[in-house]
DNA sequence: GGGATGCCTTGACGCAGATCAAGGAATTTT
DNA sequence: AAAATTCCTTGATCTGCGTCAAGGCATCCC
């Protein structure tokens, strides 16, 4: 084992897909897998690529993009720490169906299709591990129609505010959050237009359930906010 | 082995996620399995109940679909013979996220959590099987979701016939495909009103593009309706 | 400091697609 | 075969959101 490969175990070691696993499996994960660095703003993989193997992000922040018709991009998802991207390429050796490129300067592990293919084979606990990763893609990627399909653009907003609140269930009262990333990307992800996205915001500014200080976002009343994802007409029936 | 669950080792056998493994196996996973019939119309779960097991579609058609506020309901997805739903809620062992309900007369098979999950534990195939069923379960989210952001009505529409051609890549020339179900439910998948789904078809027609005859769709040339999805400027602009 | 560049906001306007309403066609039920 | 549903079509109207255009504010770089 070469002092790289020992980097990259370490790595893994940090990654909540392979934490917990025995040393000598991570060992066999980290043989063929690759440590990169990719600057902010420079492309991870294009759509129609071939599938290299399984990025997973250790820092920074990746986002997946679809080319519209007119040039402009759609973001599809934003990745951050400790999640993957790519896994149904590489299931099904088939190539991606949406670009990747780095919002921020990251760092990704690229492990090679053969050592996972052959772990999950042999290790029945890995094999489920990767199984509930899926799952969880797929909750997600549910989650994401359903809300283009029944939530409109302002519902759409204040369910994405009430995410971005770190361990949202159970919160109530006052809560000020962060948003991760610039709004344009934001809005793209809900499938807005940076225009409207910023006309939203100011809307429930003024309906004083949120308040905007650049990327921060003050929520008065977290209850308020969330009893207007299911009827959004509390903004306007002001009695 | 009772006789019942002799019955369904053998209906396993005919479907592709066990066709193929050893019949000890299928005897496994027959065990804790049950036969279901599920009438046109009736619910098989709703959204929230918890997760019983794996669902795989015998013969029929069963579609996924969730609550819209004002009463109305959207349908997610059409599942038919041969295919499973369900999954991320069984293994992320939380409720579903969408309700279910049979199009037409359905025969379900519903297979034990245990006996799936010991099965993967000791059966590396059968995990890749699994896998792979999941990753292509996404690669169809993804699509969906694709196609809602980055194409129009009539995109949709024209990418949804093209689909419905058996074994679609490489056929050019004239084509004619039978609707899977009820337009009504296509509109919904499309996420169209039913109204303006029926508008697309006319306006199609008057392209010459199509010719509509209740669920028979006649596809005088292929190739060019293949372009519309690209330039449904081809639709209006004609020289 | 001053341009240049990237990001966000605000306004005016247009359009794809929803909604409401009413009628026709096809199935199923009796 | 008539009645009742269910499903589909067509028309008129409305609206959420996109597009185009013009500015405001940062931050970066010479």
């Amino acid at each position: 084992m070469t002092a790289a490969m020992t980097g990259i175990a370490d790595v893994l070691a940090g990654l909540t897909l392979f934490k917990g696993l025995d040393a000598k499996t991570r060992g066999r994960l980290a043989g063929g897998a690759a440590l990169l660095t990719v600057p902010r703003g420079h492309s991870v993989f294009r759509e129609g690529d071939p599938c290299a193997g399984l990025h997973v992000v250790v820092s920074g922040q990746i986002k997946l993009l679809l080319h519209a018709g007119n040039g402009h991009e759609k973001v599809f998802d934003v990745i951050g720490a400790d999640a993957s991207f790519g896994e149904s390429a590489l299931f099904l050796d088939m190539p991606y169906q949406v670009a990747a490129e780095a919002i921020s300067d990251s760092q990704l592990v690229l492990l090679a299709r053969t050592a996972l293919f052959r772990e999950i084979a042999m290790n029945g606990d890995f094999a489920m591990r990767v199984i509930r990763v899926l799952a969880q893609r797929i909750r997600c990627r549910t989650h994401d129609l359903k809300t283009y399909v029944l939530f409109s653009g302002t519902q759409r907003v204040i369910s994405h505010l009430l995410h971005e609140i770190p361990d949202e269930t159970g919160v109530s009262g006052e809560v000020e959050v962060t948003l991760s990333t610039r709004k344009g990307i934001i809005a793209s992800r809900l499938n807005l237009t940076q225009e409207h996205f910023s006309r939203i915001l100011h809307e429930l500014t003024s309906a004083a359930l949120i308040e905007v200080d650049g990327q921060r976002v003050r929520i008065p009343d977290v209850g308020r906010l969330r009893s207007c994802v299911v009827s959004q007409d509390l903004l306007t029936t002001t009695p």
